[in-house]
DNA sequence: GCTATTGTACCGATCGTTCGGTATAAACGC
DNA sequence: GCGTTTATACCGAACGATCGGTACAATAGC
């Protein structure tokens, strides 16, 4: 069998850019096509269920990213102040200081969202959740801890859509800042 | 001329809730049409631009709602603290406790959002600087007034996704209760 | 009768999808 | 070692449906 041009992974990682660029239904198939050097046909190799598994397979692609490259490091050794701040640094880096945009917000804005519901509440949750051990490992009480890491996501993506909308990065990288001092904080 | 069946207005109002729930792209003129009641035909004459034109119009038409129905009232009699209180009830209100979309959002992440930039910066600026000139009313600092507003904003919208995102609309009314009481406060 | 509005019919382009088929390379039989 | 088979990787061409948009005649209210 013939060497493939790309791996699965940087088939992947390409979708996910096109995806978070365009969104679910403004990335057509012609673009997803020219994205990976695939033409549409040979999409449909990788992807027998059509655009709508390739959108699941990326978000699949993603968490497991996550699950590696954050989530995981996260309940490795080091202070929470020094892993918190190692995550920032990786979602600055990932969303390339506000200008690029959240997968997980343009799957929801997508007509079909309740096709992708479970993989993106399972995302979600999976963020809050990580966030929420580390506000627990610094001390923080239960309640309080939940309500950071809500809040701790919640104000990425809102910063992400103000950053958009304006053209102002700036208040994507206020907020990792704000973020950075104020989400282990014993009080606030 | 004979009696429009529905006034611009609610014509308009259609195509602002269409537009907020299944997105630019997602909104086609099949739906648009069904959602007005008025035929292509029709929605070509009241909006000779096409999609792009209702879209630019239904921003505009919600610009003025929120001047005359959320910023202008701030300006007016009352304290601080019952003007937020006030705004945040027209926000809960409009966008139902996080079940209805942004439409500002919507549009950030339409793949023309170049199309749209103005409007959106322009809808963006003028509701921050709507809270920060009530965080000045309420005494606070200007450094601080500002970046109160601008995580205002942040979170609103924030909120509006994460609640989507998880089907847990709890998150969008705790964000709001947050900010009821968090907004104003001298120090936080 | 004039003008605003609508219905019908249509356009080319693009949408996501399918199918028939080719090229390559590893696996297998001998 | 050699020819055959088989699985994989990929592509070109076309599909029906729908996209946004247009032309124009019929209709309705003043």
């Amino acid at each position: 069998m013939p060497a493939p041009l790309l791996s699965k992974a940087e088939v992947l990682d390409r979708l996910l850019d096109t995806f978070r660029e365009k969104g679910y239904e403004g990335a057509s198939l012609a673009e997803l096509s020219a994205a990976t050097g695939l033409v549409k046909s040979s999409l449909y190799h990788y992807f027998p269920g059509g655009k709508e598994d390739m959108a699941e397979q990326v978000m699949a692609h993603l968490d497991e990213q996550l699950v590696t490259g954050v989530y995981e490091p996260l309940r490795a050794a080091g202070t929470p102040a020094k892993k918190l701040g190692a995550m920032l640094d990786t979602i600055d880096a990932f969303y390339e200081g506000g200008r690029k945009a959240c997968l997980l917000e343009r799957m929801c804005a997508s007509v079909d969202r309740t096709r992708f519901r479970r993989p993106l509440r399972r995302a979600f949750t999976a963020w809050m959740d990580a966030v929420e051990s580390l506000c627990l490992e610094a001390g923080l009480p239960r309640t309080v801890a939940r309500s950071r890491a809500e809040d701790f996501v919640v104000r990425v993506e809102g910063a992400l859509i103000v950053a958009a909308g304006t053209d102002d990065y700036g208040v994507f990288a206020r907020t990792i800042k704000d973020l950075r001092s104020s989400v282990l904080a014993p009080n606030r």
